[in-house]
DNA sequence: GATAGTGTTTAGCATTGTCGAACGGCGGTA
DNA sequence: TACCGCCGTTCGACAATGCTAAACACTATC
């Protein structure tokens, strides 16, 4: 077991904690709840902010995160192989299903979004790249934990949370619904995670049939699934997509 | 002169670094760059690893930008007070105007896009969240730089690129343009960065009338000019949503 | 199969970051 | 106004910490 380094663990300690506060937080909070001496918390925030990772509101001297994030989150984008091969093929699905398109890779307990295509209408809609779904209730969350043994592991250890009447929250019931995604080859979320909103996924694999990822399509539930079920052509477009992707990224087609 | 913590100093310049170069970039490569042994690197990649900034490929050993930094930008973006107040009214100024908006604040030696609302047509756009722009030759840098001291500070220190047959290097050019710049309100950008397109941009002032960042309008030079000047009802729609965010911050209409 | 490159691990030293206490400023309250 | 409590910041000394250099596996290349 390598040992890590201790200042840089607890800078990323700290900037978590700031993205986990919904407000900006003193110093003395923040070296209290990392157990910290507010000179130790002092200096590796003063050196963040020098970086600007961390920003410091000049009346209250409270901190935040800083501008730098932003941008070096951005770059992670501009890098991220799989986002760039599923760029082409998603703006198609969305066109021909009419839906919202979402790409999500494993990140911590969750399904980091990495793109977003909006719904093909002139709706107002807000983007959701960069932010987190959980494992157990949604469609790329589930594809991927039925497809990537880290995945299934971090469902496993997460705490489930419910969020409408038909999430699923049970381990022994959720494992059923894996061994039916993985027969299938997608997952579903209906109404699992929001009220009224549908969806589906398919898994992408890299050159080593590893699953890297996931594409999913979301929508209102009356527009996605008919008579209860998701609709056969939204299935198909999405498994085309998702496959085509894969190839890209050097998947043998068996 | 107080010291930074070095260990971070090196991690930050890492992940700079790897935002910098093009592709993913080996241990090697990175350890020479900083004029690290390798070990020192090899330690401070593993942490960052560890905490998510920073992957590493497992076919070729090379390192790249992580996940957690994507998601720690996204929620820079949640708290980002200038952008929460602006969402409301940019929308607002690209329906009426008919033309992109972006909202941008500085950053290093540009202009970092904290916001931007698509052109209200169907055609196909990409988000510029989280990219940066020079501050010489756009509207929002020369607006920035024309009112925030650092901003101008940081313009003069800039290596001035030229990107048009428009774009003003000369600095005592660039100064004229800021007196004007700052007794008009307004600055403009006619071709100086991209061939076609023009902008304009207008200030936006906090509580201690301090320049925190600007709004600005992007698009065909042959719709936001007229007769080579910028449209006027642009200026007035443009200088009145500044007026109006501002006035949120909670800057005094004097 | 030798070679040159990679990323990784090990051991010891001294640099480096940590700690506890004291400092100056601000915003309350008596 | 003077007090008090809390804030973020600075100082100085100690030793734990992270750095350096060299050796280690490993893979690709020729």
């Amino acid at each position: 077991m390598a040992k890590n380094i201790q200042s840089l663990e607890r800078a990323a300690a700290m900037l978590r904690l700031l993205a986990g506060g919904e407000r900006r937080l003193g110093l003395s909070d923040i070296a209290s709840a990392l157990g910290l001496a507010k000179a130790t918390a002092h200096g590796i925030l003063r050196t963040l902010q020098h970086e600007g990772f961390v920003e410091q509101d000049p009346d209250s001297g409270r901190y935040q995160l800083g501008a730098e994030l932003l941008r070096l989150g951005t770059t992670y984008l501009d890098v991220h192989e799989l986002r760039a091969r599923a760029l082409v093929w998603t703006d198609d699905l969305a066109r021909s299903g009419g839906e919202a398109v979402y790409l999500g890779v494993l990140h911590l307990q969750g399904v980091l979004v990495v793109h977003h295509v909006f719904r093909p209408d002139d709706s107002r809609q807000v983007l959701e790249v960069g932010a987190m779904q959980p494992l157990h209730s949604t469609a790329l969350g589930k594809v991927l934990s039925a497809f990537d043994p880290v995945a299934h592991a971090e469902l496993v250890d997460a705490k489930r949370e419910p969020f409408t009447a038909r999430t699923v929250t049970d381990l022994d019931a959720i494992e059923r619904d894996l061994d039916l995604i993985r027969a299938q080859g997608y997952a579903t979320d209906a109404e699992e995670t929001w009220e009224g909103v549908a969806a589906l996924a398919a898994p992408i694999f890299d050159r080593h049939r590893m699953s890297v990822g996931a594409v999913g399509i979301t929508g209102a539930v009356e527009r996605v699934c008919r008579d209860g079920e998701p609709r056969p052509e939204l299935i198909a477009a999405l498994r085309d997509t998702a496959r085509s992707v894969s190839r890209d990224l050097g998947a043998k087609p068996f």
